[in-house]
RNA sequence: CGGGGCAUAGCGUAGUCUGGUUAGCGCGCUCGGUUUGGGACCGAGAGGUCGCAGGUUCGAAUCCUGCUGCCCCGACCA
């Protein structure tokens, strides 16, 4: 460690850690049997991170690196926008948990401790503490836009924690609030953030879409989830090839054709059958389509009792739609369940001789069928169908509504055209508060016409060491990590081959050299085998592997391989350290 | 929280069913030597409360009971 005396203040050089040889945190070969995704793989062979327990890991020095690169994309371009960076406690004391409802609602996720008879919260977000704090310092319009953010490290107890740093139970976010005197101005400044936030992900190299979410907690109209296409994802995504009008699956709505819709109403009939309980079974009994098939699926509605869901053979319903529209819990009804209410498996319909048997239950038809003529489906009784079923005239529905699970095949409400299925991992989240915690906590200014009213917010969540680990996982191969120039934890890999004084001289000369012109190296100076150091300097994924050996000298040249290119070239040692800053700053 | 599985050296694992020498192997680590452009080889070595607690037994990694941790499948989320 040099110490500099720069005017009487003494700085202080902190000493990198940049010979492998003296890296905390080495290669392995064999990742812990306990890393069940890639990015936990990789990160963990490669010496990134390591786990203490689940869903909690520690950062090696490589990790740090590459999450601080990532932290200082956020940081610009929050600042960029008027972010101010702040730090707020990650120990919350409960009453302001208590104060919002949140200390219930949040309870199985929320880590508590207790000091004396003081009970405290491990804070796994941070609008009951930048509230209180907002209302020290915004009184007037004045004082509005107001915009904060921090890098904090939350604690929620996921049931699940798993998929390494894609799911954890201590994780970072960077958190930013803003506040506002009006919708207006909260609309405009929304904007800014989804700007910002493209930003963050394409400075990743990541292809991040804007999705419309389901909401959450808060309210289900202004929400925006940041989405990361990757197959280690466990959201799906329904994507616009055309106009690229991208949405969560939970939420998603598409158009499709109504085939029957042209037809004449036909005779009811009534048909013995012997057939299995799938629509598919049904279809190829009556020797017609999926679609043909009315499907009825039956819910237990919480704290009430079952309602049956129709829609088309062809088609799925999701449940998330099922529970907006009740606007409660829901979930299948089981077997049990069903014989129970008098309802036979498979048979299942709105229409039926014996009315009492299914006046238990009520039908809510999902708009597919609103159209469609001439269905078939089952009569309540085993072994017999009916043909020819019409709504109206043979069956009518309490209400309709959209309960349809999007799929491939349907059509963009947007645009019209194709939609697909993408896996994705939820990177960044951000919503519109309205007043909801302004009014909790009493959060007012006074406005230009001198009257009290509630501060507008916004807050805006980006996971950093959820998307440390989506970028690995989406950007890696058989060898290990990928890394993007940005986030990679060191630009140059140079390794020196061979124990000999030539090489080991002019190995040490561009390590100095690259440090004296600030380019980040990693310098491999172990006496290993080529191999070895390869195969290591591959796991690691540095952007740019420098070799240095007695072949390359031979010709004053060095080797260099991109990670992302499959070969290597040959160039002058004279040129090394100016291509080096060209490749960088590319 | 419901269902399933696992826990043996830093990592990966055999042994457990059918109890019985000093708990075995590979990687990694240490020392010596040979090697040196894609995880080399030879020799010598260090490293284990067999997850924890209790029980059965002359004797437990092995059988029984309880607990804890981890992984997978479901309901939640950055």
């Amino acid at each position: 460690m040099k110490t500099i005396k720069i005017g009487g203040k003494i700085n202080l050089k902190q000493p990198e850690v940049m010979r492998y040889s003296k890296l905390f945190g080495k290669t392995k070969h064999e990742a812990p049997s306990d890393a069940n995704s890639k990015n936990a793989e990789l990160l963990t062979k490669g010496g990134f991170i390591d786990k203490l327990s689940s869903g909690i890991y520690s950062f090696l020095p490589l990790g740090i690196r590459s999450l601080k690169k990532i932290n200082e994309i956020i940081r610009e371009e929050m600042n960029a926008i008027g972010g101010q960076e702040i730090l707020m406690p990650a120990l919350h004391p409960v009453e302001i948990w208590e104060q919002t409802g949140r200390n219930k609602t949040m309870d199985e996720i929320l880590y508590r401790t207790k000091a004396g008879e003081k009970e405290f919260v491990f804070g796994p977000s941070h609008e009951e503490t930048v509230t209180p704090l907002a209302k020290r310092q915004i009184q007037s319009y004045k004082d509005m836009p107001m915009v904060v953010y921090q890098l904090q490290t939350k604690f929620r107890n996921e049931p699940r924690a798993k998929s390494g740093l894609l799911r954890g139970r201590e994780f970072g976010m960077k958190d930013m609030y803003s506040f506002h005197s009006s919708e207006k101005d909260l609309d405009r400044y929304y904007k800014k953030v989804i700007e910002a936030y493209l930003n963050v992900y394409s400075r990743c190299e990541m292809d991040a879409y804007v999705l419309q979410a389901s909401g959450g907690a808060f309210t289900d109209k202004y929400s925006h989830e940041f989405s990361i296409k990757t197959d280690a994802g466990e959201d799906t995504m329904i994507l616009c090839k055309n106009c690229k009008f991208a949405q969560n699956l939970e939420v998603a709505e598409g158009k499709y054709d109504n085939p029957s819709s042209d037809e004449e109403e036909k005779e009811l009939t009534k048909v013995q059958v012997e057939r299995g309980k799938t629509v598919k079974a049904n279809a190829e009994a009556h020797n017609c389509d999926n679609w043909r098939i009315l499907k009825s699926v039956v819910y237990m509605i919480e704290g009430a009792g079952p309602v049956g869901i129709l829609i088309r053979g062809d088609f799925n319903v999701n449940e998330n739609k099922v529970e907006k529209y009740f606007q409660k819990r829901v979930r299948p009804a089981t077997s049990e369940e069903l014989k129970k209410y008098g309802l036979v498996e498979g048979f299942i319909s709105p229409v039926g001789e014996d009315k009492k048997q299914i006046e238990s239950i009520s039908f809510v038809a999902d708009h597919s069928i609103a159209k469609m003529k001439n269905f078939v489906t089952g009569a309540n009784k085993l072994g017999i169908d009916l043909v020819n079923v019409n709504i109206g005239r043979d069956f009518e529905a309490e209400d309709f509504a959209d309960f349809v699970e999007v799929k491939e095949g349907f059509k963009c409400p947007q645009c019209g055209g194709p939609l697909t299925e993408e896996k994705a991992v939820e990177s960044g989240n951000i919503f519109k508060l309205g007043t909801k915690f302004s009014n909790d906590f009493d959060l007012k200014f006074t406005d230009k016409d001198g009257k009290q009213k509630p501060v507008i917010m916004g807050c805006y969540g980006i996971g950093n060491t959820r998307l440390l680990g989506t970028i690995v996982e989406a950007s890696n191969d058989e060898k290990g990590i990928i890394w993007p120039k940005s986030v990679a934890p060191y630009h140059v890999h140079l390794i020196q081959l061979g124990n000999n004084d030539e090489v080991n001289t002019m190995a040490e000369k561009l390590y100095e050299l690259m440090r004296k012109d600030n380019i980040e190296v990693l310098f491999d100076e172990r006496d290993a085998r080529a191999g070895e150091k390869f195969k290591d300097a591959d796991l690691i994924g540095l952007p740019l592997r420098i070799v240095v050996s007695k072949r390359t000298l031979e010709k004053d040249s060095v080797e260099w391989k991109e990670r992302k290119e499959g070969n290597a070239k040959e160039v002058k040692i004279d040129d090394v350290i100016e291509n080096i800053k060209k490749f960088i700053n590319e």
